[in-house]
DNA sequence: TCTAAGTGCGCG
DNA sequence: AAAGCGCGCACTTAGA
């Protein structure tokens, strides 16, 4: 059965109006219904059959339909395609989208959901009126549909409107996190909390910092200040960075790292953020679909993307629910080795151990230096141990490191990029161009020229990582898509077991709850533990298939089942 | 007292 | 001080 495409905003009486489109996306029947009615009705036409909710902003609407007990299959975020398809090198016949600028929305978080059906005031400042949002459909199709690549830009825009509603929905149920844990871990490392002064730990390590100083009063938190202590110390470094102080051999060294590492972990994940972040059981995370250029994710408070991996342990599911979690090995080089269709790379990434492979193809001879040598590769890399390696793995692998050398220069060109579903990377900005044409004049001085060199260095490096890192965000989103439709398909529990009672609707069965570019946790009943299992590593190979078809790569995963997070 | 920029470090 | 990409956040200082 073809799926409905029912579009919803406000209508001019302000209104929840839904619109029917037929297959030529022309407006065919228009309900209208006061907010308390809504829900019911979306409820309703899910129950019914299948159904793309096309609205302006999945990270306004969204919200109040969960907090509701309703949760929708597909949908179409037209904020996030629009920001696609403006860009879209591939679109040439816009059809006014370019022009339609009030849909130029800067990517923003959610307001924090407490808000039941408030489309009065979109949070990223998109049109919210229903004939808007047609008229923009209309706009999105066709451009699509006149495209170079229509079957590409039309899974790109699909997967990312499928990510904007997991990215609300993971911030509905929100990461099961034990305070407990979490505290018996800022215990052991800073030692007991002190009311008004730092932790026991940290007092004593700075206290052994400014031993070795020979500087009772040294301000440690201050990087002019302790620069210069250092420098009375005689110790003559250019930063207060971890990597520069290591290098010395010098008795604050050692200290002050420590030093380092426990005020880090106070003051990004201490006491304040467990009390400001997590509640009943959940931390719950902002979550910012293509919030990065290349099309990845980013947040927005509290840090969810950076969680130290030690505080995984804090991860931890409810009692008669486990988690299981996945990550891709080597996502990035994978995906360029399908995106260059380079099946000597492909052939090495086969199996388990990507940089192995390399090895084993004889192009350097360990792994660490296969490793250090294709993320050069993929980063840019010109010089030290990575950039030495580097021709080695253009001997060996010419396709694939043909494909970032190309899109490098296309950069320092100055012309734009695209990932293998289309998302381009944006165009050289006026100053960048400027800079550039300077150089190029006769009467160029030699600062201009090598400011100028600099900077299209520096293009070129962001657009040769562009096509991987954006590509390899594609696979993500096709991955959770795919995962989140499989999920749903499992039973729910008994409503007693739910996790947590209060929670929504989906969290009464297996459901992801994080993500963090190319790794998921899916919190689960115990007993569908391995039914998840399988969900996740089916939906990695769909994920591949969907994207590079038949072309011989695959997406090995790290899959853990187990009460915590902890990789290990 | 506010904002912007610099520094450093957590994640991939 | 990262070399070599992309982020967010905490803390400080400089400047208005």
């Amino acid at each position: 059965m073809p799926s409905d495409t029912v579009v919803v905003g406000r209508s001019a009486a302000g209104r929840y109006a839904l619109i029917d489109l037929d297959a030529d996306a022309s407006p065919s029947r228009a309900i209208e219904v006061d907010d308390d009615r809504f829900a019911a009705l979306v409820m309703a036409r899910e129950a019914e059959g299948d159904v793309r909710w096309v609205w302006a902003d999945s990270s306004v609407v969204y919200p109040g339909l969960l907090k509701a007990g309703v949760r929708v299959a597909r949908a179409w975020d037209l904020r996030l395609v629009h920001a696609i398809l403006r860009d879209a090198s591939a679109v040439s016949d816009d059809h006014g989208l370019r022009d339609a600028v009030s849909w130029d929305a800067a990517t923003t978080a959610p307001a924090d959901g407490d808000t039941l059906f408030d489309l009065g005031e979109s949070a990223s400042g998109v049109p919210e009126s229903a004939d808007a949002a047609v008229s923009e459909y209309r706009r999105q199709v066709a451009a699509i549909a006149s495209s170079t690549n229509p079957g590409a830009l039309w899974l790109l825009c699909a997967a990312e409107s499928a990510g904007s509603l997991i990215a609300v929905e993971l911030h509905a149920v929100g990461v099961p996190w034990s305070a407990a844990a979490h505290e018996r871990l800022l215990e052991s490392e800073l030692g007991p909390r002190r009311g008004g002064g730092l932790p026991a730990n940290i007092e004593r390590t700075a206290a052994a910092v400014r031993a070795a100083l020979g500087d009772p009063a040294a301000s440690l938190d201050s990087q002019p200040r302790l620069l210069r202590s250092l420098h009375r110390a005689g110790l003559l470094v250019q930063s207060t960075s971890r990597w520069e102080l290591a290098e010395h051999d010098h008795p604050v060294v050692a200290p002050l790292i420590a030093y380092k590492k426990l005020m880090r972990l106070y003051t990004a994940n201490g006491w304040a953020w467990l009390n400001e972040w997590v509640s009943e059981g959940r931390f719950r995370p902002v979550y910012v679909p293509a919030g990065v250029v290349t099309g990845r994710w980013a947040s927005s408070g509290g840090g969810a993307l950076q969680i130290p991996r030690t505080l995984r342990t804090a991860v931890r599911a409810d009692p008669g629910w486990t988690l299981v979690t996945a990550d891709v090995a080597q996502l990035e080089p994978r995906v360029l080795a399908a995106m260059a269709r380079d099946t000597v790379l492909a052939e090495a990434a086969s199996g388990r151990d990507l940089y192995a492979g390399i090895v084993e193809r004889g192009a350097v001879a360990s792994r660490g230096e296969a490793k250090l040598a294709m993320l050069g590769a993929m980063y840019g890399a010109t010089t030290g141990e990575s950039g030495r390696l580097l021709p080695r793995l253009r001997r060996t692998f010419p396709r694939a490191m043909g494909l970032v050398d190309e899109a490098a220069r296309t950069g320092e060109d100055g012309g734009v990029v695209h990932t293998w579903l289309g998302r381009t990377s944006p165009a050289a900005g006026d100053s960048w161009r400027d800079l550039q044409s300077r150089a190029s004049e006769a009467a160029a001085s030699g600062i201009d020229e090598t400011r100028a060199r600099r900077s299209a260095r520096d293009r070129g490096r962001f657009t040769r990582n562009f096509v991987v890192q954006g590509t390899a965000a594609e696979w993500a989103l096709a991955w959770l898509a795919d995962l989140r439709s499989r999920l749903a398909g499992l039973d729910e529990v008994d409503a007693a077991r739910a996790a947590p009672a209060s929670g929504p609707v989906f969290a009464r069965s297996a459901h992801l709850a994080f993500f963090l570019h190319d790794e998921i946790v899916v919190h689960t009943p115990i007993e569908h533990a391995e039914a998840v299992a399988d969900a996740v590593r089916a939906s990695a190979a769909s994920a591949g298939r969907l994207l590079f078809g038949t072309f011989p790569i695959d997406f090995p995963l790290d899959l853990r089942i187990g009460e915590t997070a902890e990789k290990g």
